[in-house]
DNA sequence: AAGGAGATCCCGACAATAGA
DNA sequence: TCTATTGTCGGGATCTCCTT
């Protein structure tokens, strides 16, 4: 069964683009940034606060209510990236002038218009509507009512929204298990080794460089869509120093350049540039796949005093990444870790043995985390199918 | 190997336009 | 004419790519 479309503007009031806000020590009002506007929901926290004077100012309206439905009105990132309004304290939180803020009135269920605009369909049809040139697109209020959106009645919307909301609780759920994990894994090594500021174990003090038998930097050719090998850049490791190999790109390499660029299991892979709090990225190549690394990127390995996993541990740790944000040279924008410096970072040497015991901890926590990781690729692909069924009348009869 | 610099993202400001 | 709303621009911070 096929829904009808209707006009956004016959089914929700579009409040929106209030002045621009002034910056204030209030403690009575914050205002919502498009940051802060994330599927899984407003990151109340992290709403700076705005002067009262904005406040009064203001219209009542712009207050967020539960059952708000707000959508990002700018940047080629951020235009369209949804959230729901859930609990919200009243009569203290503003949207910024760059949130379209979507209230429903009486036919529209606001989890159902919600995730619509999630959904492919709903994200397509505001990368149709949008102006502006690539790097400055807006979707002003204006052109958001005129949008039409599919509207079974009011019944069935509840039971689609219930459905995808369930699925994606479920996807939630996965994503919070993955995540202990790796608390699990940064409170496995203080257990360890201990907190390395105090050194109770009074374990030897030297540095990374002891440590390791090879410190190489990754090429600087640019990277080829047909290339032979995954090229994995700065994105391709998480703060918290693990490999994601999403969004690769690719790279051929010569015969002569293979032993240098490419990683093995085992290498420590260090993050030399990025912004000063991304630099020192370190991560721990765990694949068997063979990829090449960029040259912001260093491969490092160690040599028999030490387990890969307990430099990476120590890096990941907060002491290793104080340590680093200590150490970076900072230039405009950017800050800069070179090789030589990083071999200076001083560090404790447990002994082998401990290290390579923590090594196989963290591996059988990562075997846990690798369960939770399929799961959670299970309950994805079950909210996408759900998604798309949901807005062709094919989930709910 | 090192880091300079262009591209992009996002925010804040303000000009232009519409409405009261 | 004054005020509210909408469209556009400038620039800092960050991300990547590229040159020396």
């Amino acid at each position: 069964m096929i829904y009808p479309f209707v006009k956004l503007s016959d089914l929700c009031s579009i409040i929106t683009r209030g002045k621009a806000p002034k910056y204030g020590d209030s403690t009575q009002f914050n205002i919502v940034k498009s940051a802060q506007v994330q599927p899984t929901g407003v990151l109340w926290d992290e709403c700076p606060p705005v002067t009262d004077k904005f406040g009064v100012g203001c219209s009542p309206t712009y207050f967020l209510q539960n059952g708000d439905v707000l959508l990002n009105g700018t940047g080629t990132g951020t235009l369209g990236r949804p959230s729901i309004v859930r609990t919200v304290t009243p009569n203290r939180f503003i949207p910024d002038s760059h949130i379209n803020l979507l209230r429903a009135n009486d036919d529209l269920n606001p989890l159902y218009l919600f995730y619509w605009f999630f959904s492919p369909r709903g994200q397509r049809i505001i990368e149709l509507n949008h102006t502006g040139s690539t790097n400055q697109i807006e979707l002003s209020a204006k052109r958001l009512s005129y949008l039409k959106i599919p509207l079974p009645p009011l019944p069935v919307q509840k039971k689609i929204a219930a459905i995808l909301d369930a699925a994606d609780s479920l996807r939630q759920k996965d994503k919070a298990l993955i995540a202990k994990y790796t608390e699990l894994s940064q409170s496995l090594f203080l257990e360890m080794f201990g907190d390395p500021a105090i050194n109770k174990r009074k374990f030897k003090l030297g540095t990374i460089g002891d440590l390791l038998a090879e410190v190489k930097y990754g090429t600087s050719s640019k990277a080829d869509e047909n290339g032979e090998y995954p090229y994995l850049r700065m994105n391709n490791i998480t703060y918290e120093g693990y490999m994601d190999f999403s969004n690769l790109k690719y790279i051929t390499l010569s015969e002569k350049d293979k032993p240098k660029y490419l990683v093995r299991r085992g290498d420590l892979l260090f993050n030399r540039t990025n912004s000063k709090e991304l630099v020192g990225k370190t991560g721990l190549y765990n694949s068997d796949n063979e990829m090449a690394i960029a040259g912001y990127l260093i491969r490092t390995r160690v040599n028999e005093n030490a387990n890969p996993y307990y430099i990476w541990g120590y890096l990941n740790s907060k002491h290793g990444k104080l340590t680093l944000a200590g150490m970076c040279k900072s230039i405009v924008g950017m800050a800069n870790i070179n090789a030589k410096e990083f071999q200076t970072i001083k560090i404790l040497h447990p002994p082998i043995e401990l290290q390579n015991q923590f090594a196989e901890r963290i591996e059988a926590i990562e075997k846990q985390k690798k369960q939770a990781e399929l799961s959670l690729q299970k309950s994805d692909d079950l909210f996408n199918s759900l998604m798309q069924k949901a807005f062709k009348g094919e989930l709910v009869s």
